[in-house]
DNA sequence: ATCGATCTGGAATATTTGTTCCACGTTGAC
DNA sequence: GTCAACGTGGAACAAATATTCCAGATCGAT
């Protein structure tokens, strides 16, 4: 009586279905198939739209909808439908909605608790800004300046210098030659006075700015050494001496500004770099 | 004929007509007031809900919903709820979903700028992973044991080495002392043979593990120096040797993999021991 | 090529859901 | 206190939506 090819049961929740969906999609008649990848493709479609709209777009009948969810266990549509929405009402919520959420759901958080909420929600606005502000064209200027060097010279201080120590650290691992200049006193200058223009540097510094990075970036471009930098306004010195530079804000908490937006410019380019030199 | 107290035409997105409740929040009729409070209070609930649903939870009736959304210009309720959604859908998309979006708006990502995004996604995930993954009592041990230590050393190589870079800055301008173990060669041994267990050690380290961390931090520990750590896995060689420790997951893009998550952590359990050592 | 099993499309149906309508309350002006 | 205007609850209605069903198509095994 009861149909072997349905599990008996159906996912709770949507990773559940997810997975299930992947497990079986080998196995699955042809409409089938086609919801799955349409579902998975399109969650949010699902999630609002009427089972009529959503067979629609999908190419299907509305009743293979219904079959599909019946596969998998729900009893009808509707119920699997409820897994989309219920994802999306939690993914949807902002960082704050979610804090709000996890305050509510255990104990009131500890004032250690919520510094570290902090710096997370910080960090993901953080990234959240980057994404749009970033141009294309000037990452691809900035990745082919820098990977026409013989040698990058990473130049940064203070709070910018786990960046650039970062990138020195994947620079070594992707044989990129490189040069890390403020970590030992003193040498920095003469170590600047080997870079010729067939070089280049990339200096990072934020608000306030070490006048120790400025300089240094301006040292550079008096030498024809092309520098591109990453620095958080159009005013900083960094700016004007410089061929190619981003700006990047990054959120704060407590008054600690987040480095995740700075941190992922800074793999993407040190990994593009690498890239487009292993091409040539 | 024409009704004055309804605007004749409806709000277009949601911010619009949120400003419109707002705006006219206080000369609208009890009900009505009831239905403007719980919407913007449960904008997801109306998203999601039906008529049915969303009277009985927020105590009025369907038709005052009804009403309400023409009150504000839309046919019915229906065209109020339309907004609700697609506020949601653009809200809500994931990291993945955002960027597919922005390949359809503008050109077709090039490399270099998907790389970005991807980075950027990790680091997103990574954040979303330790919101929930550290715990509120085990933050609070550790901020107590390292606030408790005279000199804090932090033992980083490699990949984690940034993150201790960063404390170190932060450390720097909160006052608080510490010892940055492995930045210059051959002396290592001999700063950490200074430490004693009033001191303590914050270790970090991910697989593949830096032996050379693992040995320190062993070092330590055998010497009563109390150990915190960071690390991903409980399988790790500081996980045995520490009496706190942190498990963080960090996403990965392309085969790196992000530090947000531990940058947010480091950042929050810097800030937690300069704040318990001010208060002493 | 034939048969059986399974899949598919589409119309019919049942259910849910939004909307309308009207009698009853409530409020405020005179 | 009366009246008019407006607000409210709830039931009746209409529209939409999900589901079921079945005849025909498709596919695979023999």
């Amino acid at each position: 009586m009861s149909d072997v090819a349905t599990s008996a049961q159906p996912p709770r929740d949507f990773e559940a279905l997810r997975t299930a969906i992947l497990e079986r999609r080998q196995d699955l008649p042809k409409r089938l198939t086609q919801v799955a990848a349409y579902a998975l493709d399109n969650p949010d479609e699902i999630a609002f739209g009427t089972a009529a709209s959503i067979a629609m777009s999908a190419n299907v009948q509305p009743s293979t909808l219904v079959r599909f969810a019946q596969h998998f266990g729900f009893d009808g549509f509707s119920g699997l439908q409820l897994l989309f929405r219920t994802r999306l009402r939690e993914r949807n919520s902002s960082y704050e909605d979610r804090l709000r959420q996890l305050e509510q759901g255990g104990a009131a958080l500890t004032e250690s608790a919520s510094l570290l909420h902090g710096f997370i929600g910080a960090a993901h606005r953080s990234l959240d800004t980057i994404a749009g502000a970033v141009e294309a064209e000037r990452f691809e200027r900035a990745v082919s300046i820098l990977a026409g060097a013989e040698t990058i010279y990473l130049i940064a201080k203070r709070r910018s210098y786990p960046i650039s120590s970062y990138m020195a650290y994947a620079f070594g691992k992707l044989k990129v030659r490189f040069q890390l200049v403020g970590t030992s006193a003193g040498i920095d200058d003469d170590m600047l006075a080997m870079a010729t223009p067939q070089d280049a540097a990339f200096a990072i510094s934020f608000s306030p700015y070490a006048s120790e990075s400025a300089r240094q970036a301006r040292i550079m471009a008096a030498r024809d050494v092309p520098v591109v930098s990453l620095t958080d306004s159009a005013f900083s010195p960094l700016a004007e001496c410089s061929r190619e530079w981003f700006e990047v804000v990054e959120a704060d908490h407590a008054g600690f500004r987040s480095l995740s937006a700075s941190m992922a410019l800074a793999m993407a380019l040190t990994v593009a770099i690498a890239e487009t030199r292993r091409r040539k």
